[in-house]
DNA sequence: CCGGTTGTTCAGCG
DNA sequence: GCGCTGAACAACCG
């Protein structure tokens, strides 16, 4: 018997994984049907030294971030998507998988991805709160953090995975454009209502990704990500990799306000005012 | 057919 | 020891 598949993830081909942390709670809900079961075979061309599972059951599936795990009684994998990686279930792509369990009523497979075996409990090694996914996501926690930094640039604030864990560079464009701030902002130098605004769109835009992947239509509701021009103003739209982490920023200019320093003279009046949110 | 990237880690250098 | 850079990994769309 195989596990059934939410009929929602099955075009698999069709659309491209996006490796940011809502993707991850998706293949979390994909595989539920294997919870509980017990391994009866483990493969794959990881290198890793596994330990030996036959027979456990999986106790549960967990995610911090971009990190999916895999709860044994005693042992958790870790795998890590990164840009490329693939799963499939209860089917294989050609390419051997990188790891591959076998359950009772079917099986997983990944591809090019990171395994690890973590070394302790992952309650011990994640801090949930963290996570924007997470339903003890503590945004409070995240401003703490945030005014440790005041040097950092938004754009590397938000990649980062100990204050914003899944958040992504598609993410990071998105919340960004959606709070009309210039990814080369300083954090310290953002007022106080568009830091929380940062804060919390980082999850809010999260779970509307969740919700536009799972229906297939993510990529129709990007505002800025890879796009040409402004759905504003119309003004071109800048694409320029920004910061520490040199990730590709696409922002307008016009639209996203760059808050650098004094407050009287350098923040550039907007040439035509922005259309109001429909 | 090639260039580019949704991400992270690590070696090497100054 | 730090911070930065480049390399490595790897798949697939346009």
């Amino acid at each position: 018997m195989m596990a059934k598949l939410e009929p929602s993830l099955k075009p698999w081909s069709k659309y491209r994984f996006m490796p940011e942390g809502p993707s991850i709670v998706i293949l979390k809900e994909a595989v539920k049907a294997f919870k509980g079961k017990k391994l009866i075979e483990i493969g794959g061309s990881t290198k890793i030294d596994l330990p030996d599972l036959m027979g456990q059951p999986v106790k549960d599936f967990k995610s911090w971030g971009k990190h999916f795990l895999i709860c044994f009684p005693n042992h958790t994998i870790r795998i890590h998507l990164m840009l490329f990686g693939s799963y499939r279930i209860n089917e294989r792509k050609e390419k051997p998988a990188k790891l591959s369990l076998q359950f009772p009523n079917g099986e997983l497979n990944f591809y090019a991805c990171s395994v690890k075996l973590l070394e302790d409990d992952p309650g011990k090694i994640y801090d949930w709160s963290s996570d924007v996914m997470n339903k003890s996501w503590n945004p409070r926690k995240a401003g703490t953090k945030l005014k440790k930094i005041p040097n950092t640039m938004a754009c590397d604030a938000l990649l980062d995975q100990s204050i914003f864990s899944g958040v992504g560079n598609i993410i990071k464009n998105e919340v960004l454009f959606r709070i009309s701030v210039h990814p080369e902002s300083r954090i310290g130098k953002l007022p106080p209502r568009k830091l929380s605004a940062l804060i919390k769109e980082a999850r809010d835009y999260s779970f509307d990704f969740l919700e536009w992947k799972k229906a297939f239509v993510l990529k129709k509701h990007w505002l800025i990500h890879t796009k040409k021009t402004c759905p504003r103003c119309d003004l071109p739209v800048i694409k320029k990799y920004t910061g520490k982490n040199k990730r590709r920023s696409f922002f307008c200019t016009n639209c996203q306000l760059f808050y650098r320093g004094s407050k009287i003279n350098s923040i550039k009046k907007r040439a035509i005012s922005p259309a109001k949110k429909p």
